[in-house]
DNA sequence: CATGTCACG
DNA sequence: ACGTACGTGACATGA
């Protein structure tokens, strides 16, 4: 075995030149790495896994043997001839327990290959796409990808790939001590419930189990199934129908109202009071989440290992696990939201000149639509209407259908159509953008974002030839790609900005998560006036200067001891 | 490993 | 006559 440290002195000087640039299979995994080691590489140039997502994104897999067998026609060497399977009878071994001399040559081939792809990769990006006659003409087209897709690769996403390593280098700390409270809590609230429910169903049974429950709430006890599921058709038992099972007028209608509580409780300690404590890095004394760059359809990150992307935030029993989430002893915590930004980037795409209004003058945009549609005056809408414009927003944003909204807003598919036809009615700008993002799918095959981002579709599911499923599914897909790809690449520039500022600012302060519309960040508490203000500014006006907007941006900035008691500290 | 369910934006 | 909104990841169960 190579001796580390000697190891580590003689790479040192060279990967943390800037000008030897490095390209690698997720070498976000190096930056990670080496970071633990004392080590901060630079020049990272590019990444054929991530080049190969911006091409084929939402397609097929990025991963370094299927990169190789579909573009070198070449078969890697599996890991597991130097590490072994995954068995009961013999561990998997850790790399540094195989021999120097087999490491080598696994090691020669990975550098050779990603190299390889990655010349290969980033040629078919700066190809992608018509060129612009000025982008010809400049000297850079020659070595340098200037498509689109090219600039989203050379200009965000590559340049990315070091900042997604910050957050997950940095990782967030965690009130382990409240955590467990909260664990032998809920203990006990669980085995409350479980009593009952054993008593309401007359004998013991695993509430966990499907194919019990089924048996007991729609056997035994005799409820009427209310649905069934998509794959085997089995009597759903799913949280919408519990809540039409608790309020029906039958003996065994309290029965579902206890499965309930118990289920929502049993998820949240299951998922996150156990799951989180287990996860903390002993050596750091936090969680490091992975930040996926490569894994969605339409541009965003994913989070893994922990997800720290769906913390729970909406109902009260949740809440108590976002109180864990702490920032280091004596500092803050920062969160910042982009305020409706999926429906604003929908307003520039359109034009719609009332939409534009609406967010130039920071109207409320659910109660402005809402008096559009209902016909009263803006201060006169009530809670009622405007929680049916906030819905139907969320069905234009999705691609709305009259059954979907109709289930929604449980009301019926004639009234839900009615809702669509008098949005469209007041905003044909939005038909018509759909209508035409439609069409030029139907055309291309693909849809893009503000930056050029694809989402390719197929042809032959968007025209009539296909069932009217499959047809609606795409066409859905397609109208979705286009606001929340968009609202990826937006995050993506202010994530890159703010990381900027840090550095070249020296700031104490650490980016830390990245949940789709939101950064939280901590912060020494000397530092919190100059830091959102830094992050207000780059979350903002530049990002909407590069794009072009014809909205402006907002963002919701709030500071706390913790990622629930967060309160607001300004907005803009 | 598939299925159903549910946490988030 | 259409089982009915977009995008994720993790868990328990039962093969």
């Amino acid at each position: 075995m190579l001796d580390a440290e000697a190891t580590l002195a003689r790479l040192r000087p060279i990967l943390e030149d800037p000008s030897v640039a490095k390209v690698n299979q997720n070498i976000k995994y190096d930056l990670v790495v080496l970071r633990g080691h004392g080590l901060r590489p630079r020049g990272v140039a590019g990444d054929p896994m991530v080049a190969d997502y911006l091409l084929h994104a939402g397609e097929r897999s990025h991963s370094l043997e299927e990169l190789a067998r579909r573009y070198l026609n070449h078969s890697v060497i599996p890991i597991t001839e130097l590490i072994g399977k995954k068995s009961r009878k013999t561990p998997q071994l850790s790399m540094d327990q195989v021999p120097t001399t087999r490491v080598a040559v696994y090691a020669g081939e990975d550098a050779d290959v990603a190299w390889r792809l990655c010349e290969l990769l980033e040629a078919q990006l700066a190809s992608a796409g018509a060129l612009a006659p000025q982008d010809l003409q400049a000297p850079e087209a020659l070595t340098q990808p200037r498509s689109p897709l090219g600039q989203l690769y050379t200009d965000v996403e590559v340049p990315l790939i070091e900042v997604l390593a910050e957050l997950e280098y940095n990782g967030i700390r965690l009130d382990i001590p409240l955590l467990r409270r909260l664990s032998a809590e809920m203990g006990q609230q669980l085995a409350a419930i479980e009593k009952e429910i054993y008593d309401l169903a007359g004998h013991p049974f695993n509430i966990g189990s499907l194919v019990q429950l089924r048996q007991v709430l729609f056997e035994e006890v005799k409820l009427p199934v209310q649905g069934r599921t998509d794959i085997t058709g089995a009597a759903s038992t799913d949280q919408e129908t519990l809540e039409k099972l608790a309020v029906l007028d039958h003996p065994g209608a309290a029965l579902p109202r206890k499965i309930l509580q118990h289920r929502r409780l049993a998820k949240l300690k299951s998922t996150y009071v156990d799951a989180l404590p287990e996860m903390v890095n002993p050596k750091t004394g936090r969680i490091h989440t992975a930040f996926n760059q490569t894994v969605t359809a339409t541009g965003r990150l994913s989070s893994s290992d922990p997800n720290l992307q769906n913390i729970p935030v909406r109902r009260e029993e949740g809440q108590q696990i976002r109180q864990a989430f702490v920032p280091a002893e004596g500092w803050l915590l920062l969160t910042a939201d982009y305020s409706q930004i999926e429906l604003r980037l929908l307003a520039h795409f359109c034009g719609d000149a009332e939409l534009r209004r609406a967010f130039a003058e920071e109207r409320d945009i659910h109660a402005a639509v809402a008096a559009q549609i209902f016909g009263v005056p803006e201060d006169q809408v009530n809670a009622e209407q405007r929680r049916m414009a906030k819905t139907v927003h969320f069905g234009v944003i999705y691609g709305i259908s009259p059954g979907g909204l109709a289930q929604r807003l449980q009301i019926s598919r004639d009234e839900a159509a009615k809702f669509i036809d008098s949005y469209f009615a007041r905003y044909p700008k939005v038909q018509e953008y759909q209508d035409q993002l439609l069409q030029n799918c139907r055309t291309t095959g693909y849809v893009t974002t503000i930056l050029g981002r694809r989402r390719q579709f197929d042809r032959d599911a968007l025209r009539a030839n296909s069932t009217y499923q499959q047809r609606n599914t795409a066409e859905r897909e397609a109208i979705n790609m286009a606001v929340q790809g968009s609202a990826a690449d937006v995050i993506k520039l202010a994530m890159l900005n703010v990381y900027r500022r840090l550095q070249r600012e020296r700031r104490q302060a650490r980016l830390l998560l990245q949940i789709h519309d939101e950064l939280v960040l901590e912060t020494p508490p000397e530092e919190l006036d100059a830091l959102a203000e830094l992050v207000r500014q780059e979350m903002t006006t530049p990002v909407q200067k590069t794009l072009g907007l014809h909205v402006p941006l907002r963002i919701d900035l709030a500071f706390g001891p913790n990622w629930l008691d967060v309160k607001e500290l300004s907005s803009a």
